[in-house]
DNA sequence: CTGACTTCGGCCGGGCGCCTGCCGAAAGGC
DNA sequence: GCCTTTCGGCAGGCGCCCGGCCGAAGTCAG
């Protein structure tokens, strides 16, 4: 029955342990500039907890080969990730690194009962599969504001029924265990910070473009939420030239002139004016279209969707830009269901970016597409919950 | 010949002294929930580094009456702030009390030399009058982007010559004491988080309208500088409805549409053109119009300028309505020169604000102008570094 | 004025985190 | 087989912080 880390260098070498992998005593200290002394104790406790264990012997550097630690092999972390229309969870070992993982498609509309019950279900699954007994602690994603020191949504827009639903504290009853409650968008930041391009950098920005568009932050090596956790909200900042209305009762929202459901709508009104013969192909086939389907067009070279999604990109790269300016990050990851659109997307967005931006921020500034794809966030969604596990900032 | 706070227990204890005023060491134990014998020992060490002292006993509390600390009466700091067109000293006793100031005109074009000079020979009479041997630190504050680590400017658009120059260790052995250089909002943001209605708020913005257009970032209480120093740069983040051409080559920035030399320039036109005739008589005057002209016809209802107002403060509040959305901080506040246009400026952007911001983020967003006025800039260069000496962060 | 009570602050001994020094165990090289 | 190197545990010491104790310095009731 392992415990939770207590002080502050076993959180260190337990977040160590995790993004660096098994160390010796040796490269430990070495590492934290502290004595073999003070980890070996350290060490001790944490075997005592059943949070690490020693795996055996290293080669040797010329005398006594040093014995290796990892984390503890029975460590489980369960990562759910709830989107505007599915679930994913992952199951994880120590390291956040994916065991098993399921997604099914799922309308968060339906309301937070049936949600996580589907979800604790999914999880469940996994566990059972796996022969986990009872994870170390749960981290969950949903799509909209969240008041993480509370664990619950505040506002959710796209959410109805979620308002003030205590999700954290139910899920903690049924699995056993501490669970977090975040924003998607902070989640899948975690999991690019964790296992993406992200890894060693302080300030970067992680957008995704979806059904909606959101922005995780991170300044400083840690998560931004603002005060209400509703910061990097960028959906319905308003863009140059549009009108389009938007679910949020404003015009002219980036949100509601790009992303999933706009490119559906407005791919929707091109098959039928006729402009595009592929799209109208693909609406006759299957009924309905959606972003997907724009980007087998694009992929297809139609021209019509190429610029729809060309037009789209100009407007998202635009507001980056002044959010390049304002934030100055060191990086920019892009990722979300219409990473599927591809380096059209991202061209435009660079390309907007670069132009519209200082100098000065743009001069090493990367942006570039996630490599996660629909895992960046159930691995953030573990990372976040080991990191309470793990006693960081504790 | 007071030293260096050396321990993290010290620097909170300096720091609660110089926001919370004199304490006994009592009042010191009960808030940092630490034993009196710690801070006893911790208060002794102080002592002898000359940073606080002893000032007399407090009123009984129904027993021996207590003994209040304080910080020692000879600690002196300095904060100077770099404007585009004006530079000002103060020097402030160790709690950030102004006991001295000067400002004098002085356009930054003209070059690191000459405007250190007279900043230093400002700061050295201000240092005789009181009577100061030697400040125990000196903060600077300049209107560019400065590279913090190493205090020097970087790439600063409106301060040619300053690329690169040294200015905080040429700073540093002319005053023989520790030197911070920083950008001039992030100083004038310090400023309001110490004396203004920032004091306890974790995230805020200080917004400077002045000559240019620029704004700090406090997140989690700590200036967020981003990655080379240039956060927070949004003069050149283009607004809707503008083609104005501005400095740094791209147009519709904000900083091109309003601010002080757009102002200036809008009304050079207005005058000409005849729309407005208090505006032609003020041009007659004097030969040359300023922002300030602009603020005087606001003043006297002059329904042209009030209109440039209240445009150039919609532009300013539809940029600010996309960072609250990105930031979601829990406080803005306005400064710089353009404050003089008063209230229909705070309205103007007030308005656009609450119009195109996340109801959740502006739900509990109070946006005032600031009361520190010139000071707020020297306040926060002497808070600057004042944090330096205090070891807070070390 | 006096004695009981309260608060303040210095001193003492102890727990704990971290250090260095030392030594035996375990490996490699000749 | 012996020396060298590395590894890792143990002993002793130092600094930080704690609670307990006690004298100093107040208040207050009678």
């Amino acid at each position: 029955m392992p415990g939770r880390a207590e002080t502050r260098l076993q959180a260190k070498i337990l977040t160590r342990l995790r993004d660096a992998g098994p160390q010796s005593r040796i490269q430990l200290s070495e590492h934290f500039e502290v004595s073999r002394t003070t980890i070996g104790t350290e060490l001790g406790r944490l075997t005592a907890l059943h949070l690490v264990e020693e795996i055996g012997p290293a080669a040797s550097r010329g005398g006594r080969r040093s014995t290796v630690i990892d984390l503890a092999g029975h460590v489980r972390f369960v990562g759910i990730a709830i989107g505007a229309t599915s679930v994913s969870t992952a199951v994880t070992d120590g390291r956040l690194r994916v065991l098993a993982f399921e997604r099914t498609e799922c309308d968060v509309r339906r309301g937070p009962e049936p949600v996580l019950e589907l979800a604790a279900e999914q999880t469940r699954r996994l566990l059972v599969k796996l022969g986990v007994d009872r994870p170390l602690g749960v981290g969950v994603g949903v799509p909209g504001p969240v008041d993480f020191s509370r664990g619950i949504p505040v506002s959710p827009p796209i959410m109805p029924g979620w308002d003030g639903y205590p999700a954290r504290d139910l899920l903690g009853r049924r699995f056993d265990c501490p669970v977090l409650l975040d924003n998607d968008v902070n989640v899948m930041a975690l999991g690019e910070q964790h296992a993406g391009a992200a890894g060693t950098v302080e300030n970067f920005l992680f957008v995704k473009v979806g059904t909606g568009i959101g922005c995780g932050i991170v300044a400083k090596g840690e998560l931004y939420r603002g005060m209400d956790g509703c910061a990097g909200d960028i959906g319905h900042i308003p863009v140059a030239d549009s009108v389009a209305v938007c679910a949020c009762g404003n015009t002219g929202c980036l949100e509601a002139s790009f992303g999933g459901d706009a490119l559906a709508r407005d791919a929707l009104a091109t098959a039928q004016s006729g402009r595009s013969p592929l799209l109208r192909e693909l609406l006759e086939r299957t009924g309905t279209l959606t972003a997907a389907d724009v980007g087998e067009a694009v992929g297809a070279g139609d021209a019509t969707s190429v610029q729809m999604v060309r037009d789209g990109g100009r407007r998202v790269g635009e507001v980056l830009a002044g959010l390049v300016s304002f934030f100055n990050p060191s990086l920019i990851v892009l990722g979300g269901g219409l990473t599927l659109l591809g380096h059209v997307l991202l061209a435009e967005i660079r390309g907007a970016i670069y132009r519209r931006s200082l100098p000065l921020a743009t001069r090493n500034l990367p942006i570039m597409m996630s490599d996660l794809g629909p895992q960046a966030g159930v691995i953030g969604a573990a990372r976040l919950v080991s990191q309470e596990v793990y006693g960081v900032a504790r």
